[in-house]
RNA sequence: GCCCUUGUAGCUCAGCGGUAGAGCACUCCCUUGGUAAGGGAGAGGUCUCGGGUUCAAGUCCCGACGAGGGCACCA
């Protein structure tokens, strides 16, 4: 005689066993139709399954979040129908709901087209009209197993495979589609309406390079159609943000087919980057770094003694001269280690920080290259702390502030922090993984910092926390990161003389806050959507004359500007005003002073911004005032 | 690296077997105009590269390289 608890406290009593679907039922035609899934004591369950014990139960309907990722997992069963009705020999293998949508990994011997994508969508549309009841099933594993090996479908066995076998498995009925998953799914095909598959794209089974690639469909699904609406709205938005239209349009740099993943920096983006290296240089150096410059190719040997030849030959790139084999430096460390090495060091000299903003190759796979954000040559904000065991702790606290200041300059809110911990492949002993790990976590936790594990995600030489950003797609890129090392300044010979006059091994602690600065500029350019603030503004203020009786003048602000340090250009073409506004907006300087006879006349700029607001005119030293105003607060204010 | 898509003027793109197109940008001329596009004229392309099919190839086929989206990778 189960009694049933709703959300609102009140309580049903039932005479016997209880779906989801009849308590919902006895609630209102509304809610048992809404009805997608039942939440019972936490758990979601398929609306026709029965309650049989007293339960707290939540009718879960689309317009929950678990209520739309139900949808999802449905339509990814609907891909499944779809298309073993249009290509009976294509083999399902997993279809499982991601952020905004779904997929399906499907094993088929021609490629799918955006023909077929397009049929595929067709045939859900056919399929969604029908309103057929999805049946659940709860089977036994050999049951479950027979069903797939009699479909041929050899990927489900597989997965079977690696249930217990004392599990029982549930099978979802579209019609004559059969499929397998923890469920719940949607009760009937009415509920599903507002999707859209995506694009095509292979993925190795099981996420291994090893096994053969399957075509993967996406697709996003919404509750309704005006949210799917405004999903895509959004996907537009968001691409209108991508660095690499922006950074074409506004001229900030370029890639070419002669040197794939390397930038050419043009002016305007070299400007950028230049601020930020000085803003970083000017911060560390009030942190107790020292800042070194290494060389770019180094002999191999010393690639062989810091273990890098061995781990990523492949992915050096290499020269050679008078038979000696050199490697174009792919991280700045080892050479750290080398200026270390030189004289005999005290536990008095630490912890010594070094940094670099040293240029290194890393030859990437072609695949993985993506704009400013993966490349080939970049220039990270390095430095490697060399410290003794107890400051370890300290440095981390110490550089996690660091961080956080940094990052808020530029108006980051959402920093995602990851904790990697020992990988298979690694050096050094389980006892000092213990340790640096927990002195990375012990870090985090006492800054009262959010973050998830990666487990064995580290570096082969020691733990790591990664900040990382998300891009205008929210796809995810790691910027700072500190990195634990016991095992490089051993390898290298790196020693100090402790207390106790003996020698020791120093820590190192190998840390990035912007990382790369390629990377960062590619995030900056979306974060801003190229609307920089004024202290990155490659060009801050953009003078312009209305007629060339204001020439004249136009020069002498111009000067007297440049002089006080700003970034100045001046626009003395004999065109409208109209045209010169549009086009420099449009560029997205920041500020636009207009100069006419009536500027010259009371010895005034007009200024206007390049979100279209007229501020007025004024002299040029309140204007010098409002422009230092706003460099003052860097990021920290958007627009 | 793998799978799919893709490569035409500085940019965005059309053309998809029969003598290379548009808009914007550019150059020149006219216009001196007050807060997001003034008017006219002109110049500009071994259609990524290398093979092949064909009387004829940006256009079809093969290969290389690059790019885009994923996957794998990311010291």
């Amino acid at each position: 005689m189960p009694i049933i608890t709703l959300p609102d406290g009140s309580k049903k009593n039932f005479k016997s066993p209880v779906t989801t679907l009849e308590v919902a039922e006895s609630i209102g035609p509304g809610l048992a139709k809404a009805a997608l899934a039942g939440k019972v004591n936490g758990k979601l369950i398929d609306t026709c399954i029965p309650i049989n014990s007293d339960a707290s139960l939540n009718i879960i309907t689309s317009k929950d979040q678990e209520g739309i990722e139900i949808i999802r997992h449905s339509f990814a069963h609907l891909i499944g129908h779809a298309v073993k009705q249009l290509y009976p020999e294509a083999k399902m293998a997993i279809g499982p709901v991601i952020e905004d949508g779904f997929y399906y990994d499907i094993s088929y011997k021609n490629p799918f087209t955006l023909n077929d994508l397009e049929s595929i969508e067709q045939r859900i549309k056919k399929l969604i009209k029908q309103n057929y009841k999805v049946i659940v099933e709860t089977v036994s594993h050999q049951k479950a197993k027979e069903t797939f090996l009699r479909r041929n479908e050899s990927y489900k066995v597989e997965i079977i495979n690696q249930i217990p076998s004392s599990e029982e498995i549930k099978l979802y009925k579209h019609q004559e589609y059969i499929d397998m998953c923890r469920g719940p799914h949607v009760p009937n095909t009415s509920h599903l309406s507002s999707f859209k598959l995506m694009k095509v794209s292979g993925a190795y089974w099981r996420g291994d390079s090893n096994n053969e690639m399957l075509q993967r469909i996406y697709g996003t699904a919404w509750k309704n159609s005006k949210d799917l609406n405004s999903y895509l709205k959004k996907i537009e938005e968001a691409e209108k943000r991508d660095h690499r239209k922006l950074g074409k349009k506004l001229s900030l740099f370029h890639i070419q087919e002669e040197s794939p993943g390397m930038i050419f920096w043009h002016p305007k983006g070299w400007a950028i980057y230049q601020i930020l290296e000085q803003y970083i240089r000017t911060i560390i150096n009030s942190k107790g770094y020292q800042e070194i410059k290494t060389p770019q190719a180094v002999d191999r040997t010393l690639w062989e003694k810091s273990g890098h030849w061995e781990k990523f030959k492949d992915d050096m790139f290499t020269t050679t001269s008078e038979n000696r084999e050199y490697a174009i430096k792919p991280m700045n460390c080892p050479c750290h280690v080398m200026i270390f090495n030189q004289g005999l060091k005290s536990y008095r000299d630490l912890p010594i920080r070094l940094a670099e903003f040293g240029s290194c190759h890393r030859n990437e796979a072609s695949g993985a290259l993506h704009g400013l954000m993966r490349v080939r040559n970049f220039i990270q904000d390095d430095a490697h702390i060399f410290c003794s065991e107890n400051q370890i702790q300290e440095e981390v606290n110490n550089f996690i502030d660091l961080v956080f200041e940094v990052y808020k300059a530029f108006g980051f809110d959402s920093v995602l922090i990851k904790l990697s911990t020992r990988p298979e492949k690694r050096v050094g002993s389980d006892q000092i993984w213990d340790k640096s790990e927990k002195s990375l976590s012990d870090a985090l936790d006492s800054k009262g910092l959010e973050w998830s594990l990666l487990p064995g995600e580290g570096a082969f030489y020691g733990p790591k926390i990664e900040f990382s950003l998300k891009d205008c797609l929210n796809r995810i890129w790691q910027c700072g990161t500190i990195q634990v090392d016991f095992s490089m300044p051993e390898r290298l010979g790196a020693a100090y003389i402790s207390e106790t006059g003996e020698k020791k091994v120093p820590v190192m602690l190998h840390r990035a806050i912007l990382g790369s600065f390629e990377r960062f500029v590619g995030i900056l350019i979306e974060h801003y959507a190229g609307n920089f603030p004024v202290w990155l503004s490659p060009i801050q203020v953009m003078v312009m004359s209305i007629t060339n009786r204001n020439n004249e003048f136009c020069l002498n602000v111009k000067n007297e500007l440049e002089k006080n340090g700003y970034r100045v250009d001046y626009d003395l073409r004999n065109e409208k005003i109209g045209l010169k506004i549009r086009e420099h907006t449009i560029q997205k300087i920041p500020y636009l002073l207009i100069i006419g006879d009536k500027e010259d006349e009371k010895n005034e700029v007009s200024v206007r911004t390049r979100e279209g607001k007229e501020i007025g005119s004024m002299n040029l030293k309140e204007f010098m005032i409002l422009l230092e105003k706003q460099i003052e607060l860097k990021g920290r204010l958007k627009k």
